[in-house]
Formats: structure tokens, sequence, C-alpha cells
DNA sequence: ACAGATTCCGTTAATTCATCGGAATTTTGT
DNA sequence: ACAAAATTCCGATGAATTAACGGAATCTGT
């Protein structure tokens, strides 16, 4: 149970990373009420314990030209499963991959410029098995972690 | 396109501060082959231009005592719609929220402590429609979006 | 009660960032 | 074509932030 390590502080400090990562830590440290000095070795030793993985930037998808997104599901069999990956790991626009239990064995999530990129992705991916395509009409805001931590 | 606004430049900054947001602006400009200045302006001209759309910590979820990752799709009807969203946003477990087209209305992604907190999500979306459960078993790291904006 | 470990603070030196003036280059308008 | 304006860069510098101390306070286990 790691979670019982995590003090309020560590939570605190958590959630103000991950809603802006270049906060100063002095700036984290003056709004959980500890000193610069303490915060910055709360977040390393968060970083030390594996818990802090690191930090990224968020860019904006539609901003860069990628305005559709779409989810793939793929029912495939066994000896389809390697050659499928190494193919996942070579399209740039499949950003997130997935190997799932039930019905289908790979859910995809993808983001491309156009219809046709989707469609050229799809029959590749087709190759490999059944694929079931949903276009992403809307996505709520990505939920920080952070809430999850204290139920 | 406003994809045709980033040059080469741009890029490797974008993925320089995806790979690691808190490098400083000053080792990002040495590896690009900018000053510091430079490299700053660059930056703050992505984030106004709503590029560069905030900086966030990634956390290890399993470190955080999360090591279970599903995928629920929920099959519903249109009067179900707003009750189902306002429930998911009060959901913590619950990180990601994408409405659909085809079949399934909603894909939901969460993350759980143990089997138990999964049952009970799915019961209470299930109150919505027909839920379809599936386990995550492995997830390919999510790869940066800057490949996909060369293609 | 005591020794060791942990975690904090304040101080300070090193690093990083923001801001400036000015040069080089590109773009715009005529 | 040519000059004016805009853009983007650099170097320098002061302000802000971080890293690295020493020492105090608190907690742990014997």
């Amino acid at each position: 149970m790691p979670i019982s390590e995590l003090d309020r502080l560590d939570i605190a400090i958590l959630e103000a990373l991950q809603e802006n990562a270049r906060t100063p830590l002095s700036e984290v440290g003056r709004r959980v009420g500890l000193s610069q000095p303490a915060t910055s070795e709360r977040v390393k030793r968060l970083e030390d314990r594996g818990i802090l993985a690191g930090y990224t930037a968020r860019l904006d998808a539609a901003a860069l030209g990628l305005g559709m997104m779409a989810i793939i599901r793929l029912k495939t069999t066994h000896e389809h499963i390697k050659p499928a990956l190494k193919a996942f790991a070579e399209m740039p626009h499949v950003i997130e991959v997935h190997r799932l239990t039930g019905e289908d064995c790979f859910l995809l999530k993808v983001l491309v410029p156009t219809p046709g990129q989707l469609e050229t992705i799809v029959d590749t991916i087709a190759r490999f098995g059944a694929v079931t395509t949903s276009l992403v009409l809307r996505s709520e805001p990505v939920k920080p972690l952070g809430k999850a931590l204290l139920g």
C-alpha cells in the first residue's frame, strides 16, 4: 500500500505540479506551507521513489493540426500480436496502445489531421484482424490523479 | 494548417519539453542551437499560440497503489447523457471520458487499486445503460506527439 | 534516557530566467 | 528596387530560483 506513504503535503505538492509542472518549487512550498529547501527535498524523494515519474509538456493536438481523435479496437489472433505491436510502434499517429482482456485484444488511441489519414491507419491495422473504429466527438478534460488517492 | 507554422526549431523545442518539461530553457537552447533568450521567446510564443498548452507531472499510477487500469464502454440513451457526464466527473477513479460515435456512447479509462473498486464503479455506471468492461493487461508507453507532426 | 534517523528551516553560492539594447535578416508597401 | 517595418536573434545584466550546506526540532527503537 504505497499510498499510505504519502502524507497531506506530498499530495498537495503532487497536485500543484500536476497542474503546472513548471511552477517554481519555492511557490509550491508557499502554497503547501513549506520552505523551498523542504519542498525541493520532498520532490526529490518523490522522484526517487518513482512516484513522480517525470514532467511533460501538454501539447494541443488541435492547434497542431491533429484535430481528429479516434479509438480503434482490434480483435486478432495470437500469431499477429507481435507484428501488430511492431506496426503500432511505427505509426506516428498511434499515440496509445493498450492490450486488453475480453473480445478485443487491442485498443488504440490515434490522432490524425484528416479522415484520409484515419482511413490509411485503419486499413493498415485491418490486416491483423477485425477492427472497430469510433470517432471521438468530445473528450472531457483529463482528470488529475490526485483526486483518486484520497478515496 | 497550423503545422506549417512550426519550423524545425519549434519541433525540437517541443520534443525536448515533452521529454522533460523541467529542462532548463538554456539547456534546451543548447540542444537546438539557440541562445537562452531566443529559446525563452520561442517557448513564450508557443504558449501564446496555444500550441504549448501547459506542463504536467507524470505520476506512476502503480506506485500510487492504482495498479489496475480498465476500459469501460457504455451504451446508453440520450436522456442519460447529461447525468452520466455529471456522475463521471464525480468519480475520482475515472481519469478519461470520451464521447464516441458508433455503438457505444462513452469510453472511460479508469484507474483503481482493487477489483472491488472496479466493481463499484461498473455497478454505478451500469445504471445508465449497458457497459462493457475490459482490463488493461499492458500499455505501451505513450508516444510523444512530436513524431506525428512530421508525416 | 539516549543514539540514530528524519525532516525541517535559514543562509548562501550557483544556476536559471526575464528584460534590455542593438544587429542581422525577412517581410511589406510603394 | 528600395526603404520602412517587423521579426528574430544575440550578448549582457539584474532578478528570481534552485542546490547545497549546517544546525535545530522531532520521531524511533532500544
